[in-house]
DNA sequence: CTGAAAGCGCTTACAG
DNA sequence: CTGAAAGCGCTTACAG
């Protein structure tokens, strides 16, 4: 035993390590089996022609010690990995997480595994995420969120690894963006509500930005909104907007809370479910009907849809299609000289009980 | 451009690589600063005193050459990592993925990072998980699953490393459990239907079987039933259960939809927040009200709880107490010689208005 | 079918 | 404050 001055206990173990039993590294298991770590190493890669003889001594060795490969180790010495690193922007949120699932069982049907990181909607966070990921030597990463950083796009760019982006305004050279038709999205919305006559609509969205530009998702729900209302503007509609302040159900609450007695409406069109389920809360508050007396339309066809009351009419985003266009762009890249490829995803409008033809008597609710 | 034949491209890369510009090193960036290697680790960890002139002439070496330090080659020669590894069943469901969340606060309150497996419910890609964290050399592991797969927990107990398990049924040696009281949670919920006035009961539990084992969150559910009903029985109540084949919405509502007509019930209470929603679905589409036909309780206390109509009575199990016990559990390891280490999770009704005296009039509906 | 050896890209004493 | 060298635990040609 050493000596050691009183303040630092002699027994201490280094920072960090605990007092784990020592972990078998793959040449105790070579010893234990009777062969050399080559071997060893093959049995468990499924390399080269093992007799079953030895496969089993190696497998009996490997259980006795509860050995498992050094994940670093074993990837250091490989050439690559075989994981897609996902950057989403929070797992709170259904359409992140059923995202995060589908491309998790698309990737796996291509033998890849998924790191997965949230931002939380944070640019620095974003960053740190993309870092971690390069330095993890993904074979590819996937930026599926809705804030976008431009540090985080050029780390990806500079890493030369192939890589997609949600969402971005053009196509980015060397990579790939997938383009959700939100606009169509929100345009047959609005064009659904006004072809069961309603007149008088509210717009619930959420222009809040970030990083200074306002999210490219909502400003295409915003422009599906104009666009179907100027179509439409033959009818003498009215049309109102409300800005919210955040993603969660409680903005879209207070929103109605502020919008009732304010304006008119019969129609609401919200940027998201989420935001949907507070527009619920706030108009069944004050004892509004849906949709006798308002009807309500949602965007992104969260799994919470099918049992809000009513059921929410809402605009669907495929999770499974974005997850294959996603994984075919990081793993079957084009040609290095392409200016950025780039996939179209169609959104459509499922229709189900939140939505129906306006109550001519609550049409002329207004301000008190 | 360059002749290739046709069927082999002569430059044809190794497989699994692609056309990535090489990725700097460490010596790289060395070379570029002129100076040694050990210096750009130094800069990199923040470890040993570098004049400012260097570091910045590191800096912007690693910057210019878009360098980042390869996780596997830095892990594996360093000692230990600051990765927890954290289990869960499901995403999806607002449980896990809140907990998974708040995990990830308070882990990088401590300075760990948390590395992220969904089994979906599956004791196989439980064990596979566990195997693919074991190789990570992670710090501990804490498996918050519904779940539970003896081999994985073997694999666990036999790595040595910290670990902590949710919801088992007795302390585990060398290890540390959290058991969450959801008898008393669900006895509160009953209590509560049960001084509301209400005495015919319905509960909608899911005894759907694991590895041939009810669930242990689900088995004192249920007994956190029978100890309240048990308790007020000299009130002369009818109960009745309901079994559903699975934790999703849909299962709620079919539940309801068989209930009605065939029992009698003026108070529901749920397993989980999720089948409630489903049982929501299932009542408004008879025209029942909540709660002034019938009254609701769910158990988790989800994010959408405030935002159903009406916001749901329920059972909350706090996310951040969660894992504050499993981050102490796995971060300040009891002596190895202890039993296994239990830590007491509470949980508490939370009252909203789902649940509410019930109306003589629809208590006596009843088989058609 | 098996073994010895080089090398993956870092970190960390250790010597200057 | 800086540099040369050993070593982390694997994989993978390569030679038998």
């Amino acid at each position: 035993m050493k000596m050691k001055s009183a303040k630092t206990p002699n027994l201490s173990l280094p920072k960090g390590a605990t007092s784990h039993r020592k972990r078998p590294k793959i040449q105790d298991v070579a010893t234990l089996a009777s062969v050399s770590l080559g071997t060893v190493s093959a049995v468990l890669n499924g390399n080269g022609r093992i007799s079953a003889a030895t496969r089993n001594r190696v497998r009996t060795a490997i259980a006795s010690l509860g050995y498992h490969p050094d994940l670093y180790a074993s990837n250091l010495a490989r050439k690559s990995t075989q994981v897609i690193g996902l950057v989403v922007s929070n797992l709170q949120n259904p359409f992140f997480a059923e995202t995060a699932q589908a491309m998790e069982e698309e990737a796996g049907r291509h033998n890849h595994q998924i790191s997965l990181m949230a931002t939380n909607f944070s640019p620095e966070r974003q960053r740190a995420a993309v870092e971690r990921l390069l330095g993890a030597r993904i074979a590819g990463i996937a930026v599926i969120t809705s804030e976008h950083d431009q540090d985080a796009r050029k780390l990806v760019l500079a890493s030369g690894i192939p890589s997609v982006f949600l969402d971005v305004d053009k196509p980015i050279r060397n990579s790939a963006t997938i383009s959700v038709d939100s606009r169509g999205g929100m345009q047959a919305a609005v064009e659904h509500l006004i072809k069961l006559g309603h007149r008088d609509l509210l717009f619930v969205r959420n222009s809040e930005k970030e990083n200074g530009t306002v999210l490219l998702s909502h400003k295409l729900r915003d422009e599906g909104f104009a666009t179907a209302v100027r179509a439409y503007n033959s009818l003498g509609l009215n049309t109102n907007t409300v800005d919210i302040s955040g993603p969660g159900a409680d903005a879209g609450q207070r929103a109605i809370a502020s919008a009732i007695g304010r304006v008119r409406f019969t129609g609401i069109v919200t940027v998201t479910d989420t935001v949907a389920m507070g527009v619920y809360r706030g108009l069944q508050a004050r004892k509004l009907r849906i949709p006798q007396d308002v009807s309500v339309v949602g965007f992104d066809d969260a799994y919470f849809c099918r049992f809000l009351n009513p059921p929410l009419t809402t605009v669907s985003i495929s999770r499974e299609e974005l997850s294959r266009m996603a994984v075919e762009a990081l793993l079957q890249p084009q040609l290095p000289s392409g200016r950025g490829r780039s996939f179209n995803l169609g959104t459509h409008l499922i229709v189900r009980e939140s939505t129906a033809t306006p109550n001519t008597k609550s049409r002329t609710m207004r301000a008190g």
